[in-house]
RNA sequence: GCCGCGGUGGCGGAAUUGGCAGACGCGUUGGACUUAAAAUCCAAUAGUAGCAAUACUGUGAGAGUUCGAUUCUCUCCCGCGGCACCA
């Protein structure tokens, strides 16, 4: 590659300028403040892959945008460095992981600072440093303080390969997010944060936040709020109550059995006093030997096991039902036993089909809109509330059906109407119901009778068993029944009928439909017939004696890990006191360094004398002290905290630094993080609120997730298919000028995207048209057309506009076109552009390629840097055209454009639009039947 | 299954209170310069038909609203991400 420009020489220049200028440097706590946060690396051995410099130019680009706006911006870099990855290597290699990671921030800082981002390094955190995790034990400790910190013996993750336990969030699909292994489950005791408690607040205070509906929309996930009520079911002749969660207490009077889940504490007394305890032991022990992975198996039928001879009280409406215990109850949710209401709950419906329970309808699926036929009501006749049946006839013979329905008669009961019915419509005689399909209710306006109707309609399958016939007069309207179809045109015919039918064809031919788990209208509930599902349920919880409830899915977050290189946890157990926490004083709890670091399950941290044994900080009596470390997640959970702040010997943070500094104003980062990182964070922003500590709900303001950069082959980079891109290899060959210019012109920030080798050179050929341009003396070759300075100017103003707009949106794409269209209309026209012009034009490109636009502006003459510039503001008079080109279509079909004066009247432009021979020839001697006129932009004739 | 996001040339992508689809860049083709190549510069580049002017088609599919739809509404298909026996 031909180099116009030596890009090497002119980024060591200024970077070692810029370093020691300490132009980046932060600025004292006053006047308006920007935070613009990147999300600190873990510093892997890899070194940096082409995903960093994305969010790192990106944030960049902010900053620096904010300091030319007059901010004080902070903007601060560090590293993640606890963590099993330098652990592990140091396993294999021997390599204290410690030296490990000091080499891996090295290189990691190199490459960083290779392409020029604006870190104020006199700030950075190293969350493995000792003066960083006394702090970190300190947060353990107020949490402590506060109960949100505690240890309990629970059924936890556990990755047999890591040789620790996991976070919930640190398991994907039932396997360790890290090493992919199945995670087993144990119980024991271990250290957690009570995240719950700030369940609720987690989840409402999301709407207000400046986050990605996909980021959003996982949180929610995961927290995974649901409202219900708990109700007591009472066991008949025992002193038992046993409660279920539910979130359709108006389903209850279908409810025809109770199910405990194995582990569900009453099993233990009820499964004696059942008549078959053999049975039921043996299932429970085949339940507990399945994995969780095994057991919410979706693909998995039904297991279960009836308690026999017990018998729970439905108290909607006292019924006797059956009591069982299946494994598709979940133990850790809600209660850990449920009512099953088979009619309208999939499960439960699968279940009661298994084992032949009783099903029971309570709740009918609504078709139309009761208000809409309400508003159509003028004019009718009469408003018909007449019942229905509908059969679905089925002719095996010929793969056939047919619909029939028709109304009762008196007090028929279903079977007599739909023998009548059939025989009347169809003339056959000879069939049998096969399936019963449910009940709707059906509300639309038959045109016909000019009636409204809102009826109930039961839905059978009936299969015809022989061709016999009796003739009959077809007197019912032929009209209203579709003769004759097979499947396809069943499904098609009728899935638009909307009187209800077509609900019934779907019920024929997906067996799932059968069951309705959606809301609906109430039935068979004595009192609560004819309310909706909204209108029953608070009533019927009252009814029943129930309380409102509300489940989350979030479990409280389970901080201990049985591993070396991590945070160790300030607490120590001694013989008389028990639980103590170490004195603040007393912190921070030094990780030691003589320590065999192998994974064996237990926690090094055990196996080191001098650690383990210390005398308690209460009474003095021997004690042992907590062997475990704490996750990497709380490191980074108040990181950003730490920055306002970092040098700070005395706290973690003063409030004053914190209440000036915080909250980030934006945070760039991997969705990755959605559920892990970014929750814990808001947790520990509110724990510390609560405690008086900092003054802020959220620690973020604004989030946005840069997308995956893919390889060239459209997969993802990976040292397996050999396609990762290296950065120190770009920032080489192309500059980093060039490569912060070609990740920003990618694409979209938030898209996932591949990299094409090839599209950098475009990048660095724009940067060459401007360093030419700037430097050589503005003989340009082949002009092409005369322009003027006013021109250039109006060219200029356009520009500074978008770049403006589209920084603060985040648009750095299109910010870098519209660059680009500013100097494809400079080069190659004479006159050349004052300097005037060039030089505001270079600090609008500066926060992009920041070693270029220096090195230009001071070729321009200036001894200062261009980063002590201010952002050159736009004149609206200048952004705007005089001259306007409307586009002009015939029929809507675009047929000639006219160059017009902005804010042309119609009265003015018309006449000039319809002497254009293109316009006539189009309209072609036809009337003219409208003129639209937008005004700037459009006319379109109608003829 | 539920929730969220998306589907536009050969490729990355642009255009949204509904108003000229394909900006900008890559690639490709042709030309200039050169002994030659690279680099650079100029031109063309959605598809189909045509020598051409031009015409028709075209933003995942189908329908709808509208003078006008990539943009709004409905139905469906496909891709990505999250949750998932959560009662």
């Amino acid at each position: 590659m031909t180099t116009f420009f030596n890009h090497q020489a002119i980024e060591q220049k200024w970077q070692r300028v810029w370093a020691d200028s300490a132009i980046n440097q932060t600025g004292p706590a006053k006047g308006k403040k920007k935070y613009i946060l990147d999300m600190f690396p873990y510093p892997s051995a890899d070194g940096l892959h082409v995903g960093h410099p994305e969010s790192y130019t990106a944030t960049d680009i902010m900053a620096r945008y904010f300091r030319f706006k007059g901010f004080n911006v902070l903007h601060p870099m560090g590293f993640d460095s606890f963590g099993l990855p330098a652990e592990n290597y140091a396993i294999k290699q021997g390599v204290h992981p410690q030296i490990k990671i000091q080499e891996n921030i090295v290189n990691f800082r190199r490459q960083i600072k290779s392409l020029g981002f604006s870190y104020d390094w006199s700030r950075e955190v190293d969350t493995s440093s000792p003066e960083y995790y006394k702090w970190t034990q300190w947060l353990f400790l107020k949490l402590y303080e506060q109960g949100l910190a505690y240890k309990r013996l629970a059924p936890v993750n556990w990755c047999p390969s890591c040789q620790t336990v996991l976070a919930n969030e640190q398991v994907e699909n039932g396997k360790c997010e890290r090493c992919e292994t199945d995670v087993m489950q144990k119980n024991l005791e271990q250290w957690f944060f009570k995240v719950t408690a700030y369940a609720e607040e987690l989840l409402n205070k999301i709407d207000d936040l400046d986050y990605a509906e996909a980021l959003k929309a996982t949180q929610r996930n995961w927290i995974g709020k649901s409202e219900g009520a708990e109700i007591e079911f009472v066991i008949k002749n025992e002193e038992l109550r046993i409660k279920v969660f539910t979130t359709r207490p108006d389903t209850i009077f279908g409810a025809t059995y109770l199910v405990l889940a194995p582990e569900h504490e009453l099993v233990k007394s009820l499964k004696l006093k059942a008549e078959n305890l053999n049975e039921i032991d043996s299932y429970i022990k085949a339940a507990q030997k399945k994995n969780k992975l095994e057991r919410t198996d979706l693909a998995k039928e039904k297991t279960g096991v009836e308690l026999q001879g017990i018998k729970a009280i439905n108290p909607a409406n006292q019924a006797e039902i059956t009591v069982w215990i299946a494994d598709y109850v979940l133990t850790d949710y809600g209660t850990g036993a449920i009512m099953a209401v088979p009619a309208h709950d999939e499960r439960d419906w699968e279940f009661a089909k298994k084992f032949n329970l009783p099903i029971k309808e309570v709740v009918v699926k609504v078709m139309g809109n009761r208000k809409l036929v309400a508003e159509c009501r003028d004019g009718v006749a009469a408003v018909l509330v007449k019942n229905g049946k509908v059969a679905i006839l089925y002719n095996k013979k010929t793969d056939e059906y047919r619909i029939i329905s028709g109304g009762y008669e008196a007090d028929e009961d279903d079977f007599t109407t739909l023998k009548r019915e059939i025989v009347e419509e169809s003339g056959y005689i000879d069939f049998e119901i096969k399936d019963y399909l449910g009940q709707i209710e059906a509300n639309f306006f038959a045109k016909g009778k000019n009636v409204e109707r809102h009826k109930f309609h039961k839905g059978y399958l009936v299969n015809l068993l022989s061709d016999r016939t009796v003739s009959t007069s077809f007197e019912e309207d032929e009209d209203f029944n579709v003769l004759w179809v097979n499947m396809e045109e069943a499904i098609e015919k009728l899935s638009t009928a909307g009187s209800g039918e077509d609900e019934f064809v779907k019920r024929v031919f997906d067996f799932k439909q059968r069951c309705f788990a959606g809301e609906g209208t109430i039935l068979n509930s004595g009192k609560f017939d004819g309310l909706s599902s909204a209108q029953a349920k608070d009533k019927i919880i009252k009814f029943v004696g129930g309380q409102k409830q509300v489940q989350y899915k979030i479990r409280d977050w389970l901080v201990s890990r049985q591993r070396y290189w991590g945070a160790p946890i300030p607490i120590i157990y001694c013989v008389k006191c028990g639980q103590v926490p170490v004195p603040e004083k007393d912190l921070p709890v030094l990780l030691p360094q003589d320590v065999d670091f192998k994974p064996t399950g237990e926690s090094p941290l055990a196996r080191s004398q001098s650690f383990h044994q210390v005398s308690c900080p209460k009474c003095g009596s021997p004690a042992r002290r907590e062997s475990d470390t704490m996750d990497t997640f709380v490191c980074s959970s108040w990181y950003f905290l730490r920055y306002a702040d970092a040098g700070n010997q005395q706290a973690a943070f003063s409030p004053k630094a914190v209440k000036y500094w915080l909250p980030v104003d934006l945070y760039i980062g991997g969705l990755e993080h959605a559920v892990g990182h970014l929750i814990y964070s808001r947790f520990i922003v509110k724990a510390l609120r609560d405690m008086g500590i900092i003054k802020i709900d959220e620690p973020f303001l604004k989030i946005r997730n840069q997308g995956i950069i893919l390889a060239e082959d459209g997969r993802k980079m990976s040292k397996r298919w050999g396609n990762v891109i290296n950065p120190d290899e770009v920032v080489e060959e192309y500059g980093a000028d060039t490569m912060r210019m070609y990740e920003m012109f990618m694409g979209p920030l938030e898209d996932m995207k591949p990299w094409n080798q090839k599209g950098i050179i475009g990048l660095r050929r724009f940067l060459e048209k401007i360093y030419k341009y700037v430097t050589s003396d503005k003989e340009i070759t082949n002009a092409q057309s005369q322009i003027t300075n006013a021109d250039m100017e109006r060219s200029l103003h356009k520009t500074i506009k978008k770049v403006t707009e589209d920084i603060e949106n985040l648009r750095f794409n299109t910010a870098i076109s519209a660059m680009m269209i500013f100097m494809n209309d400079v080069a190659g026209h004479e006159p050349a552009v004052s300097q005037d012009i060039l030089e505001k034009f270079l600090i609008i490109l500066s926060p992009f390629a920041p070693h270029l636009a220096e090195e230009l502006w001071q070729s321009l003459g200036h001894p200062e840097s261009i980063f002590k510039q201010r952002w050159p503001a736009y004149d609206d008079k200048l952004v705007i055209d005089e001259e306007v080109t409307i586009a002009i279509q015939i029929n809507g079909k675009l047929r000639e454009t006219i160059k017009v004066k902005r804010w042309l009247s119609e009265k003015e432009l018309r006449p000039k639009v319809e002497s254009l021979p293109n316009v006539k020839k189009f309209i072609g001697g036809r009337p003219i039947k409208k003129f639209i006129y937008i005004e700037n932009k459009l006319v379109n004739i109608v003829a």
